[in-house]
RNA sequence: GCCGGAGUGGCGGAACUGGUAGACGCGGAGGACUUAAACUCCUCCGCCCGAGAGGGCAUCCGGGUUCGAGUCCCGGCUCCGGCACCA
């Protein structure tokens, strides 16, 4: 289309004579240049900047409106977006748009996951710098991400890497140490050889390292902790008042904190003054204990067999159980092997003296690192006890077996207790009460619980990373940093190979320092901390990004905090947002900080595949972004994204899929530029479209649209439907125009109205291309356009149709006035041919009728 | 083994509170437009029988509840995810 047909819209058709008639979009939809012109726009009006923010000497001014934070997991510049990052992202701007057009305050926020092994790893294979490689994949994402249109407000932008961040993750840390939550301490821990770090029991996934996929070993390491599990209990009780979340995460959680009731029993060194503790979830069976056995890394071994003729077999058995792998230490299926330290212990209940085994299928890291072994009712004592000729006691019997019958396999659970004195003829149960209230009268013992979730292993001996800020004084130990000291910034060096001690350590002018409580000589801790140290508080940062006093101000943190809704990917379900609830929690109790929890709701996106498999470079099946944004436009790719099937399951990319998607964007973009300038239309009433059938049922459609992809949006989180539901409201719309019924003036006027509608609807999903629509039939700024309400004067039919069964089998279809009174109803229904010739003159012998539904004749 | 989720056309999926199974899209077949093609538009496509009217069978399998079940209950199968030598 020319620009000299703009002349007729200035009435001089006349002059234009016969040529083309007036257009009010070019003819053919072509997605770049709108899509620019559209970013240009909401940048300089600023469209999704939002406030408070917290800024040094402005108190903040509250605003009255409800207020949304919407969140997506930052990314991590390690290289570009990939298509996951798109889904992630367009879900959660369709929130965000859908909550600001909905009257919300939204605070839509970016950064970058800085930090860590990934982009560390790329300067490595770059040889350039690790600040330098992160700054370019920034600009390179935070293009990516404007030209997708995202409504992100780019003022609150942050990255985790920039000292005036991490800054903050350091005084945090701080908080933890004053609290006694950072601890410094020897424990075995998980190595990884290539990675050449230790890792946090979270990183590693089936005995190998999260990020490489190497096998992890285990050392004997002092490393700093944060004690996340002094908050096992209230992470878990949190899980069901506070958060909504998908219930596979919440149980991934619960497996991960892995909570178990039982009891802790005091064993006695028989000749010996020691008292070994022991967790046990069955303390009913303790009359079944044959023996004792220790992990090989416990520290009262050593001392247990001192002297005594078995100590060299002991610390043999020790020193190879230490060059085992992690994988090698968890696999059940081993042979169990162990070594007897000619020790005993007492059991507490009746004096028996029980041999002191030491075996390394007993972990040093759960429960006390002691267990009591009842091979009778426990399958790994009884391989055990098999494998060195222990004995087996039966202590539980099911109903009808006898109290001395052989035990084939160790039996759990149902029964009465036998051979156990005082808990003879009890339920499994009660057992367990009496035995643990028995033990606690006599200081033996008591009812406790036990988690499998471990401390969170921070240190890191690798380079990027922030700074731990303490410093080792020789006269006064472990001593923070002063808050005034803040950052500890990570010094620029030449290698940071991985090998296996910090960088840092090279640095004499960083590591030699002054203690800050006797100005002596004194030596900074040169390991970093741990990426998801980061990333556990970034959303707080947000909030006020370039305060320079505190990580955030209170007053704002506790406006936008918690998180609305916050969109990611499974994978993080255990490590991530695990650890950003514990450090909100450790905030909340500091008093910094109103909110118990980061993210009240949270949505975990499926993975999108390509021809059945992952996607990945090695294996050429990777889908860039930015090759379909320029081939198809952001908008076809951002609907496209969402389209594939429910947001939260996984997906196979298809590129025809992305062409039909292209499709429906060129049939909207014909419809609307069809249509006659002038400024947009308000929804006839229900009542002025009366008689004309197809003006009614285009307004009708629209309206339906309406009140579904609002509900898709708001309460189901089902995008697919929503956008479906636009393409049949177009779909009426186009096939009106081909099969030529739109004739009269309501008609027209409908159809303008089912365009505005339809283009209102799909800007949460589609914002440039519905923003050059919407204003294409007149309106302006459709990103602060009210989001629509649909009237419910035609969301009501006054025709309905009616199934009628026979026996439950549909056999006809009726068409009848709304609200038909069930005798009638009944009555019509009877009378249908299709419905006499089914009955064969069988007699009728119940109705069942549901108004403006159905009709049911059962037959005798 | 324990915990959680899921099985619907050729494919992705829809059916939200038990009430028309298969919306929307991909794919396929036929047609219109075109010199031709592309684009676009129209019609049809769960399976089986039937010329048709129509009928039968269909939501992993087997039972059950109900006038009526993809949806609820019981049992089983398969797949996916988490935990697992965790005492």
């Amino acid at each position: 289309a020319g620009g000299g047909q703009r002349v007729v819209q200035g009435g001089c058709a006349i002059l234009a004579g016969v040529s083309a008639p007036a257009r009010i979009l070019p003819e053919r939809y072509d997605p770049a240049p709108v899509e620019s012109k559209w970013q240009g726009v909401w940048e300089r009006e600023r469209a999704f900047h939002a406030e408070p923010l917290a800024r040094d000497g402005e108190p903040p001014v509250l605003p009255e409106r409800p207020k949304a934070y919407v969140l997506e997991m930052l990314p991590y510049p390690s290289g570009e977006i990939h298509i996951g990052h798109v889904k992630n992202y367009t879900m959660g701007d369709v929130v965000a748009h859908f909550r600001r057009r909905s009257g919300a305050a939204v605070f839509h926020p970016m950064g970058y996951d800085a930090f860590g092994l990934p982009a560390e790893n790329a300067a490595i294979s770059t040889g350039e710098p690790p600040a330098q490689v992160i700054a370019e994949n920034i600009a390179r994402i935070r293009e990516q991400m404007r030209r997708l249109g995202f409504s992100v407000d780019w003022e609150t932008e942050i990255a985790t890497s920039d000292p005036e961040y991490y800054r903050w993750t350091q005084w945090i840390f701080l908080r933890l140490l004053e609290r006694g939550l950072a601890e410094r301490r020897e424990a075995a821990v998980n190595w990884c050889p290539v990675d050449q770090t230790v890792l946090a029991n979270e990183q590693v996934i089936d005995g190998r390292c999260e990020r490489c996929g190497s096998e992890v070993e285990l050392r004997q390491l002092t490393q700093w902790f944060f004690r996340i599990t002094e908050y096992a209990q209230r992470l878990l009780d949190d899980m069901d008042e506070l958060i909504d979340w998908p219930e596979r995460v919440l149980t991934q959680q619960r497996n991960w904190i892995g909570r178990s009731e039982g009891a802790r029993v005091i064993f006695r060194v028989q000749d010996g003054e020691e008292e070994i503790p022991v967790f046990t979830t069955r303390p009913d069976t303790l009359f079944g204990a044959t023996f004792f056995v220790m992990a090989p890394e416990h520290p009262l071994v050593g001392r247990l067999v001192e002297g005594r003729p078995e100590e060299a077999a002991v610390r043999a058995y020790m020193a190879a159980a230490a060059r085992e792998s992690a994988a090698e230490r968890g696999d059940a299926e081993r042979a169990k092997t162990g070594v007897f330290t000619g020790r005993y212990v007492v059991n507490p209940v009746n004096r028996e003296p029980l041999p002191l085994w030491v075996a390394d299928y007993v972990l040093m890291d759960y429960g006390t690192g002691a267990i009591m072994a009842v091979p009778g009712h426990d399958e790994r004592d009884l391989a055990f006890a098999r494998a060195h000729g222990l004995p087996v006691r039966r202590v539980i019997a099911a109903e009808g077996t006898a109290p001395d019958a052989p035990l084939e396999e160790a039996e759990p659970g149902e029964g009465r207790l036998v051979n156990s004195e005082f808990l003879d003829g009890m339920e499994v149960d009660d057992a367990k009460r009496a035995v643990s209230a028995w033990l606690e009268e006599r200081g033996l013992g008591e009812a406790t619980v036990g988690y499998r979730l471990r401390d969170w292993l921070i240190s890191r001996q690798r380079y990027w990373g922030a700074p731990i800020p303490v410093i080792h004084c020789p006269e006064h130990g472990v001593v923070p940093v002063p808050d005034d000291q803040l950052p500890v910034l990570l010094p620029p060096v030449d290698d940071y190979a991985p090998k296996g001690r910090s960088p840092l350590a090279a640095r004499p002018e960083f590591v030699e320092t002054t203690c800050p409580v006797c100005g002596g000589p004194a030596r900074r801790e040169t390991d970093t901390m741990d990426t998801f140290v980061d990333s556990s508080w970034y959303f707080l940062r947000y909030t006020a990004p370039h305060l320079a006093s505190a990580p955030f101000g209170r007053e704002v943190v506790d406006y936008w905090l918690p998180v609305d809704q916050y969109i990611g990917g499974i994978e993080h379900a255990i490590l991530h947002l695990l650890y950003a609830r514990f450090v909100v929690k450790v905030l909340h109790d500091a008093g910094l900080l109103e909110a118990n929890e980061p993210f009240a709701r949270l949505f975990t996106q499926g993975m999108i595949y390509r021809d059945g498999a992952k996607m990945s470079k090695s294996r050429g099946n990777v889908v860039a972004p930015d090759e379909y944004v320029e081939r198809y436009g952001a908008d076809t790719l951002r609907l496209y994204v969402l389209f594939m099937g429910p947001a939260a399951d996984d997906a196979e990319w298809s590129d025809r899929g992305v062409e039909g998607m292209r499709r429906f964007l060129d049939r909207l973009w014909r419809l609307v530029g069809g249509l006659d300038p002038g400024p947009p239309v308000e929804r006839p009433s229900f009542e002025s479209l009366e008689g004309d059938e197809v003006a009614l049922a285009l307004v009708r459609k629209a309206e339906a649209t309406v009140a579904k992809v609002t509900a898709d949006i708001a309460e189901r989180f089902s995008f697919h439907t929503a956008i479906s539901a636009i393409q049949e409201l177009v779909n009426l719309g186009t096939k009106g125009v081909s099969e030529g019924t739109i004739e009269t003036d309501r008609a027209r006027e409908a159809l303008r109205y089912a365009a505005q509608t339809a283009a209102s609807l799909l800007f949460p999903f589609a914002p440039h291309v519905a923003s050059e629509l919407w204003e294409a039939l007149g309106g302006e700024g459709l990103w602060r356009e009210p989001w629509p309400v649909a009237d419910p004067a035609f969301l009501e039919r006054d025709t309905v149709t009616v199934v009628v069964q026979v026996n439950g089998k549909l056999r006809e279809r009726l068409e009848v006035p709304a609200g038909l009174p069930e005798r009638e109803l009944a009555a019509r229904a009877r009378d249908l041919p299709r419905v006499v010739q089914a009955a064969g003159g069988r007699e009728i012998v119940r109705e069942v009728v549901v108004p403006d539904r159905l009709v049911n004749l059962v037959l005798g």
